[in-house]
DNA sequence: GTGAAAGCGCTAACAC
DNA sequence: GTGTTAGCGCTTTCAC
């Protein structure tokens, strides 16, 4: 039932085994430059050997005080921008030697906050924040604690470290690419601007169009009025459908659209094909995140591509690396690259 | 740059704070129901709270011997099919109050071996291998050390715990579906035949043509030579057009496939619409798999649901509930469900 | 070079 | 009811 009796083999053993004392065992296995005589320590490995003996991490951490975990705190590893951007941090982890807990908040601020509390017991390394936790106060608190704290797309850059992604850029690429492919008419579909990183980007996409001399027309802009947390993106699927049907239904038309995520955008081409408009024909239809989706749709899908993978790598990178020591906190911010598929074409 | 100086109060602060002891207080924040008065209990969950004291995991752990961790396996979390096990698993651990270790295996052997042995060393309550261990001798002498282990879609059902899922029936399936369509010249594209599952799979839609006297043709068979191991399915996407290009490309093409994972079908469907043909209207097409980007293509993909992430909530009941007391090792096996959508339609 | 012993933070006998 | 103490498995002084 419970595993409560230890049948693992201790430093004990491997000592008496090897006729030495514990300590001298602890040298041989752990410290790699300690003076033993070259006997002693073969028979100490050939004990350890023999015996199947695993020094027990708990016994070394309690110790030490230095842990190998970290653990990434995400809303949902079924949302398909998630997963890249775990397999970069554990990638990166791994390669340091650490493990990595994965926590799924489902966006519930408690769940959030209790996983940290967890996190604060086992003495965790530190932990990347790929959620909404937006509490400084809490995060001070806790870093405060000891715990080291990595933020991913967070309003948090001035109370731990953080990685960035350029929205408001992102925002203006796409723009850009559809205004240097001659369309003038640009329309912009999306959830409701109720988050920073969403907002940076349409603000970057409308100043393109400023930038461009082309005016964005409010009649252009298909927003979702409510907000629906969903289980795996099906919410934003759905959303780019009922936004490309109002879209298809109104007098005039934007020959372009740009949509705040790959999700959406793949909703929208679904109800435009669906009405029999062609894409890129009709329609050109850009982006945003680069999941694996986008490239499997059809036609594939212009996008922007948010260096998910790359950003988990650094997060665990600078979370492992450490920086305790001097007060200043870093700030990474990765640049958002286009890419062209053949759901875009020149008016 | 270590968290090496520990700076988080202990159980003697809060003692020393409320006036009595580690064992009292102790007490008080473990054990439920051990009589403390009234009184003293309040002094010690006030000062606790004071101190912002959150009793050590490790220290608990390294005394009771009881872990609150599990681990899982699998090849890659971005493999579209993980994320949904994952979150199954994590779903259930968390609703226990454990937490889940992630380990990406990318198919490596000895990565996986790595992993469960880091696993043994942190006594985690078990783990959940979804990756190709095969190895009975190896299973057997980790769980000889008091490792626990869940074998998911995995031929080792004799010496652990393990889900199944019914790949003979879930072929059938996919086969009857169609042939109740009135289908009769029926294909299959795929992978290789390299594991066991794709092998019942396949065996299961063979045996249902012959079980309605339709004959299998082998150039209805498209099965890839090579196998390469995809980052995210990308393979499995290429090999579908390939595969399906070849169909478009024979003199004699079948008037519905099957496709041993949906990824593969969205590759078929691609070039299948590339070539200008319609979907269901000159070809029908199953998938396998019912990941989310099978219900946002276009047309959305008839497909057979593995219950992915029942899979991994079982999974993770099984090994937290625990069962080493009685020697004999349970088996769920889980039934496929056909989800009929757009790319099928009557012949 | 090697070993004895203290102690990391906690729980659970055991004594009172 | 409450406190004292041993000890989980390990590393690391400090003696020798």
């Amino acid at each position: 039932m419970e595993n409560t009796k230890r049948n693992k083999p201790t430093i004990y053993d491997v000592a008496k085994l090897a006729n030495t004392s514990i300590a001298t065992v602890s040298r041989v296995l752990g410290d790699a430059d300690y003076p033993v005589t070259m006997e002693l320590k073969k028979r100490v490995l050939q004990a350890a050997e023999e015996l199947y003996y695993v020094p027990n991490l708990l016994g070394r951490q309690l110790k030490t005080n230095k842990s190998m975990d970290i653990a990434v705190i995400i809303p949902n590893i079924s949302n398909p921008f998630y997963p890249e951007l775990v397999l970069g941090i554990e990638d990166a982890a791994r390669m340091e030697g650490y493990h990595v807990l994965l926590c799924s908040s489902h966006r519930d601020l408690h769940a959030e906050q209790q996983y940290i509390t967890s996190m604060l017991q086992k003495e965790v390394k530190g932990v990347i924040i790929a959620s909404q936790i937006g509490n400084i106060d809490f995060i001070q608190k806790i870093q405060g604690m000891g715990l080291n704290i990595v933020a991913i797309e967070q309003n948090l850059n001035e109370c731990c470290n953080s990685i960035y992604f350029d929205y408001f850029k992102a925002g203006f690429m796409a723009a850009e690419h559809l205004i240097n492919l001659r369309h003038k008419d640009i329309g912009f579909i999306g959830s409701p601007l109720t988050r920073e990183n969403r907002i940076s980007l349409y603000q970057g996409f409308v100043r393109c169009l400023k930038d461009h001399n082309l005016l964005f027309r409010e009649e252009f802009c298909y927003l979702a009025t409510v907000e629906k947390e969903s289980h795996n993106g099906i919410y934003e699927f759905d959303n780019g459908r009922n936004m490309a049907r109002q879209m298809i239904g109104s007098k005039n038309r934007p020959t372009a659209v740009f949509c705040n995520n790959d999700i959406t955008a793949i909703g929208v081409m679904h109800e435009l094909l669906n009405s029999g408009m062609g894409i890129p024909g009709d329609v050109s239809v850009v982006g945003f995140d680069n999941i694996f989706a986008s490239q499997i749709t059809h036609p594939p899908l212009t996008t922007i591509d948010q260096s998910t993978y790359e950003m988990g790598k650094i997060a665990a990178q600078v979370l492992i690396g450490g920086m305790k020591k001097q007060q200043t906190y870093v700030s990474h911010i990765l640049k958002p690259k286009l890419v062209e598929r053949a759901s875009t074409r020149e008016l």
